[in-house]
DNA sequence: ACACCGGGTATTGTATACAATAGAATCAAT
DNA sequence: ATTGATTCTATTGTATACAATACCCGGTGT
């Protein structure tokens, strides 16, 4: 079995769910296509029940819209979209470094550091997108340690509709070096359990990261 | 049709996440709670499959958990959460205010200070369940004005997280008319379109709700 | 030419049937 | 009595069948 979707999530819907959402921040579907349900089906090799239910999540979170009896369309991410989202990380972020580091345990911290030392090696390799995965990583764990389910799931929805554009940001000149420098200082505060500068360097490495999506989309 | 649902959403599935929603959230269903989808389609008179989807939903908002091939169970709401929540509308509607106020046009307006008006005349009658709606009115206008998906997104959803803690806190002495008079000065400071005015009052009046149930909590 | 009606098609909405799985209960062997 | 295998049951996972709806498109009357 597990013929067609792909594997790695559990349940075929779960699979769905993930394919069809990163296909749509992909960009194969586009703002405005409409996906049917049994032309999916159809394509992954399944019956249509799950694929609804993959759907019916995407749904959820906003990524598209079903009008009854008619059909269910792509919304898309506009870049505007992308800008609130960095402003909002700001404020998020910010607030999660506070509680992370409060609540943190030595384990997690040592991962952490880990986590950062290993985006160094990938940096100097120059395999970006391994750097990519492992900082995804490293603000999950961060995520994780604020031990807030409410925090946890914003961030990390965010986390997925940004992935792509933050990995192509991180391949504009220079970035991954100032990025790697700039995880280095979070995990300083860190080690050092230091709220205050923690908030401070998480909440300046997202400006930069927003301010370089920015002066890239101008190119 | 219609039977047993209740009206309101428009399909069925809709119709039956509200209702599991409200639910959990008024505590019928409590933590550790199985919810059985072959049990709660008999309850409400409808098949398995919108029951499902339904579930699936309440999934990803974190409602719920599910084993696979187990069960689903309620993962309800700790008071650690509610805590959370608060600390993350302070800076999130910090943002709307300032993004609302940038954005909001007249009509939008006139709808705000309407909308005050009429919490000033049941929170004279007394009627602070009419209050508690408009009041949650009154929010979601703002959020709807910063014309900001992702923001929106957030904020309605905690929006009913806390509905009925709201309530409570509402409710107790002397809260209603304080909170009436914070929104009041929200509406001024929209009204004037001084953003940083809008932004220190909304959140001055979400810092104090907070206390308020805090303090409830005590007792 | 134009409005209106009616049927046909595409699509989703709902119900049901069947398969797979996990866990509990039973029972036999030691 | 304990352990291990085995059957049984409850529950979800998936597929399919059928119903309802919206929209397109062609025909018809004026």
């Amino acid at each position: 079995m597990k013929r067609g979707v792909g594997q790695g999530g559990y349940s075929l819907r779960e699979k769905i769910f993930l394919k069809l959402r990163q296909d749509i921040l992909d960009g194969k579907y586009k703002a405005g296509d409409s996906l049917v349900e049994l032309k999916l089906a159809e394509e992954m090799g399944v019956s249509r029940t799950p694929v609804r239910e993959a759907i019916r999540q995407l749904e959820l979170e906003g990524l598209v819209f079903s009008i009854p009896n008619k059909g269910v369309f792509v919304e898309g991410i506009t870049s505007q979209d992308i800008e609130d989202i960095y402003a909002i990380r700001e404020c998020m972020e910010g607030l999660a470094a506070r509680w992370a580091i409060e609540r943190m345990d030595d384990q997690s911290l040592k991962e952490l550091e880990n986590l950062c030392e290993l985006m160094e090696f990938y940096t100097g390799k120059g395999d970006l997108d391994r750097v990519g995965e492992l900082n995804s990583e490293f603000h999950d764990l961060i995520f994780e340690s604020t031990k807030s389910k409410p925090l946890k799931q914003i961030l990390s929805d965010f986390q997925y509709y940004i992935g792509n554009i933050r990995l192509a940001s991180l391949k504009s000149p220079g970035r991954a070096e100032q990025s790697l420098n700039e995880h280095k200082a979070i995990v300083e505060a860190f080690k050092d359990r230091d709220a205050e500068r923690g908030e401070r360097v998480l909440v300046e490495h997202i400006r930069n990261t927003r301010r370089n999506y920015e002066k890239m989309r101008k190119d």
